[in-house]
DNA sequence: TTGTAAGCGTTATCAT
DNA sequence: ATGATAACGCTTACAA
């Protein structure tokens, strides 16, 4: 580590003086008072509104430029009624997923000339409170979950005065609330999950190890779970607990090293497998590296499956067998909802999307 | 794609009313009002002020909980004349590198007390300006910026009167702005890449074909491509225009998709390669599956070289071959930095990180 | 077309 | 310990 320039700070430049007060930043006031009109003109400049001399606008979009006066957003959400934005809240910006989805929101709400306002919630924090602060900071209009739990009460979420919607993917949709008050895009993770490992028992395989990354009541990965179990049960399997490998607590559940680690335990465990049904991509990529480490080719000696359809398992190799998850029509349905909500053209509308199970390189037929 | 519900929208429920009008939100007023107090009051139950009545404060918080308020930032942050707050800008959401760099500044910031404003700009958007914005509504202290390429003017930059950060983890460091006005956390993209490139020469390869991702001038892109001329050169090798490989412009630049066409295309071409150099591992995944496609085997008939050192490239089958950029000791070093301008510690500060070569599966001797 | 003034919902500064 | 009241920087009637 080189270091290159050290200087000590000398104060003054940065909006803080030598004893570290706060120096006054420039307002609309002072840019009235050097062009030497009233705040609302300067107001509708910046605005551009139609009743102001074009004349007096063009000077006056000169002295701010040149003084490079910037409106506060705080001013301006507080006094302004109506913002016309809405918001995605997301929880786990890991989620390529998200990517995406996120991407075609901004399409959508661009072409509605809404604002789109993006945040990002931690993981410990509650989406409900981010979301109910954020709706009273920027007068949004309506809100799309993406990622979280939900586990919310419905008392809090009826504050919530705004639609909102959550996008189920990896998103479990709230039970304990009242199916009026929100709407909802997703998956049948339980059915998807069940088509996929029905697919690798067509194929011949009977003890098919699954890697699971949650254990709360109606999340993602409990519903995928249930799915795998349906299929079993269905085919007369029955169930071995020892092939069902939560991942490790302490790190990234949905992660490539996740999934490498619980691969590598299930190796090591001694328990006998010919497939690997990982409930995400994820997980696949980092369990395929385990098993090929293994010494095991793919997917000759053991398949794997995964779930999501995200790039990466497309450029695998080998290329692996998975879930697509149709996130692109899954975030137009979800943005052109939350815009019909808003023109008051609907009231609520749950929708589930079908995925589509793409076979690749990586499941084939039961060894031996 | 199964609508399961669908009820016209009633009114009333979402802060408008049936006329779509907005209906007025609670206010720190009401909740005085109701509880009998001033409103001074109940800002200092809010904002747990040492100077009042345990009692009565706990009477407000009850009635607080009970209709819900949420005090409105927007007013917070315009009275507010320090927010003890800092920003990280990010540009390209998509590198996963990124993640890893928020995630430790989030947890420093955290350390410090601060309260972390995370915003992602557009492509579009002057990151800038965006920061210009964000300085005035949230009073922030600092901003580091992720992500861009900083050809800004000094002019503009000099109004950001808080101390900034540009880290050069896909970012190009800003050549025509004063050095003493911003700090900058970077690893030298061009002697790394050339690091990569003797070692890919090491190896016997002489036709070494590399994927760059950017043409403008000082981008990361042209940086590691002069590495590589610089590599060659100093090997006595000719330099071949034909072995450099521009990703497609019309889609995203550093993605796997991207890798694959662009690799695809360079072995169609027919030219002759025993070394394929991706300047992001993103893109040296993609890179393998055409090579793989191609029916050629890594790296027994071709090797190839990524840059970045993400994960995937760690569980790629073969592992593959990198150049680790210290993400994370960067990370640290830049809240680090950051907060110790923010005390008058410092002043500015140009800190250029070593990288790793990391040689995996991948690479092996040149063929012939 | 332009200026004046009344808020928007807070926090901070005074008194009390 | 508590309550008025004046900002904070802006938008928007309303008046001129």
């Amino acid at each position: 580590m080189f270091h290159v320039t050290i200087r000590k700070y000398q104060g003054g430049k940065y909006g803080r003086n030598m004893e570290g007060c706060i120096m006054p930043e420039i307002t609309i006031k002072d840019i009235a008072k050097q062009c030497g009109v009233g705040i609302s003109t300067v107001s509708r400049a910046i605005n551009n509104h139609p009743d102001i001399n074009p004349e007096t606008k063009n000077m006056i979009m000169d002295v701010i430029k040149a003084t490079g006066f910037v409106p506060n957003n705080s001013a301006r959400n507080l006094k302004r009624i109506d913002a016309k934005s809405i918001a995605v809240l997301v929880k786990g910006i890991t989620n390529p997923l998200f990517s995406d989805m996120i991407k075609v929101i901004e399409e959508e709400t661009q072409k509605k000339k809404y604002s789109l306002v993006l945040k990002h919630v931690e993981y410990y924090e509650d989406e409900v409170d981010v979301a109910l602060e954020l709706v009273k900071e920027k007068r949004l209009r309506g809100i799309i979950f993406l990622g979280g739990y939900f586990l919310h009460s419905q008392e809090k979420i009826e504050n919530l005065r705004v639609p909102y919607i959550f996008s189920t993917i990896g998103t479990a949709v709230p039970e304990n609330i009242s199916r009026v008050l929100y709407s909802s895009i997703a998956v049948d993770d339980r059915k998807e999950s069940y088509a996929m490992t029905a697919h690798l028992i067509g194929l011949g395989h009977r003890n098919i190890a699954i890697l699971s990354a949650e254990s709360e009541i109606n999340s993602i990965g409990q519903l995928r779970l249930e799915g795998y179990k349906d299929a079993l049960s269905e085919a007369g399997i029955a169930f071995n607990e020892r092939l069902v490998r939560q991942v490790e607590d302490d790190i990234e559940h949905y992660s490539m090293e996740n999934g490498y680690i619980t691969a590598k335990k299930l190796v090591e465990s001694g328990e006998k497998f010919t497939a690997v049904f990982a409930t995400a991509d994820i997980l696949a990529v980092g369990a395929c590296r385990a098993l090929l480490e293994a010494g095991m080719r793919i997917p000759e000696d053991v398949s794997v499956a995964g779930y999501d359809g995200i790039d990466v398992g497309k450029y695998y190799n080998p290329a692996i067998t998975t879930v697509r998850q149709p996130v692109k029509d899954m975030a137009k349905t979800t943005i052109k909802l939350l815009f019909d909500i808003i023109a008051g053209r609907k009231s609520y509308e749950h929708i589930v999307f079908p995925a589509e199970l793409i076979v690749r390189e990586s499941t084939g037929t039961a060894k031996g």
